[in-house]
This record gives structure tokens, sequence and C-alpha cells, in this order.
DNA sequence: GTATAATAGATCAGTAAAGGTCAGGGAACA
DNA sequence: TGTTCCCTGACCTTTACTGATCTATTATAC
């Protein structure tokens, strides 16, 4: 027995299929199709189509508001950039996050460049004043492995 | 999804382009050319033509008016960089932060890619749920801009 | 020369048009 | 009988657009 969500998660995988690795939607045009309120496309995107199953949704409010649904490729880049992902969990050491850092960097996902960046927006550059708790770079690890993913084909 | 102030926006700078440095318009005549309001032409230069974003808008009331949009020289990157860091100061509002990261793309300073990091770092991607104050955000910027300033020559 | 009419841009509050969040109700299932 | 999944609706934030009204500048009448 198929649940909306399920029609809806099969519409939106079509509609992305025909598009190609990325297709944009009206968050009220869909949930009219369907005769849904809204939030219940919230409810698909967030789980249906995470990153963990390949999936990374960006969106902007306000007029001419968008969600934009981009299949993330399956090659091997993208796929350690997902497997840290999972690994990061809720607390990240500094040691832990210049590791990943590293091995980031080693299997060419960013460069050195980038990698100098995220180093300083984690906290473990002697530039940062630290007041980053494990925890708090985590979550940063995290939401910049998510739009690294997105930045990576193969 | 582009809105009317897109579309108001491209053409502005199609023009800018066209001229050089510098292009005055008539807002009633850019108005009357996108069939909108006048007001809509000073919330688009408010939003889209910002200093941060390296622009200067002056204008003149009465017979003879116009409005005048200015694209403001670069010079050296490094100057830039300084010139930025010391604008930022010890506040940075997420549309303040937006701009400067456009400006730092147009300049070619920072790629697109590093322009995606450094907004997830400074709060202002939809992906950061964290709540970053504005001190919180300058700080991030300067340090961020003190990396890039190292990694960059002319 | 001064008053006033005409012209053009500035301002700002208000409205519309998107999407986001979260607590909670109900259904299915272990 | 609890847990997990589905779904709703009230309320919030962000961005775009409009219109009434104000201010500045120039042209003209006297």
């Amino acid at each position: 027995m198929l649940t909306l969500s399920d029609y809806i998660e099969k519409y939106l995988k079509e509609i992305l299929e025909e598009a190609g690795e990325m297709v944009e939607i009206r968050r009220g045009d869909v949930a009219n199709r369907f005769h849904c309120v809204p939030s219940q496309i919230n409810y698909v995107l967030e789980t249906r189509f995470t990153p963990e199953k390949g999936f990374v949704i960006e969106s902007r409010r306000g007029g001419g508001g968008y969600i934009r649904i981009i299949r993330l490729s399956n090659g091997p880049r993208a796929r350690l950039i997902r497997g840290l992902m999972s690994h990061v969990g809720d607390a990240l050491t500094p040691k832990e996050a210049r590791d990943y850092l590293e091995r980031l960097r080693e299997s060419d996902i960013i460069t050195a460049r980038e990698g100098r960046i995220m180093a300083v927006a984690l906290g473990i550059d002697p530039r940062s004043t630290t007041r980053a708790t494990d925890a708090w770079r985590a979550a940063m690890m995290q939401r910049m492995l998510s739009v690294v993913s997105v930045l990576t084909r193969e």
C-alpha cells in the first residue's frame, strides 16, 4: 500500500530524471498537485531526499522562491564524502577535523586553498580564536561536506 | 525562477557593461520599459547595486534628473582584500556578507566553490541552522579574508 | 528677482508571494 | 501498548512589489 509520500517521492524522482541532475520545483505547486499541505513536501524531502540517499536540497524563500533537488553523483569521490558525512556524528575534535581535511585533500575532493579556508571555519587554524566546541565543529563540518558534495562530480 | 527584479538587474548590468564604468539612467524610463512602478527601480538598486558589491549610486531629482550607476574599480587584489577587511569591522549582517562574497567572486579573488564554502562558514547558507550573530560573522569573515589574502598573489 | 508650477527621484509602510519550523494527532505495526 | 511513520495546520522568516506622499531641481510667470 503506497502512501501519499510515496507518490510524491515517485513524482519528484520522475521529473528529476527528466531534467537531469537538478530540478527546481515550487513547493506550493507540488502540494496543489497532490492536494496536500505544503509542509508535506518538506516531509518527503527530509525523509527521502537526504545526502545518504544521494540527494541534496537547496531552497530560497520569498517571491520567486524555489526548492532545488540535486542528485549527487555516485562516483568514488562523491561516495567518499557521503561516507565521511555519516561518520561525523555530533562531536569532532580538532585532530579529527584535520584528518578529515587531509583525506579530502589527498582524494582531490578539495583544493589546498579550500582546505585552508575550511580549517579556519572549523576553528583549527592558529588564526581562529578557540571558541569552537567539538559539537559545533561537527555541525560545521557536516554543512561544509554537504556543500562540497554538491560541487563534486564523479 | 527569475523575478522582475532579476531582469532589471540584468538589464542594468548590461548597459553598464556597454557604457564602461558608469552609466546614467532615467528612473521613469527604466520603470516604463519593465512596466513597473518607479520605486521598484530603487528596490533593485538597493538590493543589487550596493557598495559591498562594488557599486555606487548617485542621483539628482527635478527636471533633468538622473540616476548614475558607478562600478568601483578594484585595483590590485591585495588592496581590495585589505579594503574589505577594514570595512568589515566588528559586525557583519548576512546581506553584507553575501555582498562581500559576490564582490570577491567578481574580482576573481575567490572561486565560486570557495564562495559557497565561505557562505556556509558564515552561516548565510540555508543549510546553516545555527544562529550566527553579526559579531561572530564579522570575526569569521576577518579570519577567512586573512587566509585568502595569504593565498592570493597578483 | 521672486513665486509658483512642473518634473523627477526618494522614502517607507504595507501587501503579496514564496518557503521553513515544529508540535501534535492519527494510523500501522512490532 | 508503545514506537515509528505519515500527515496537518498554525505561525514564522525572507524576498518581491506597490502606492501614497515627501523632497529636490528646474522652468516659467509676473
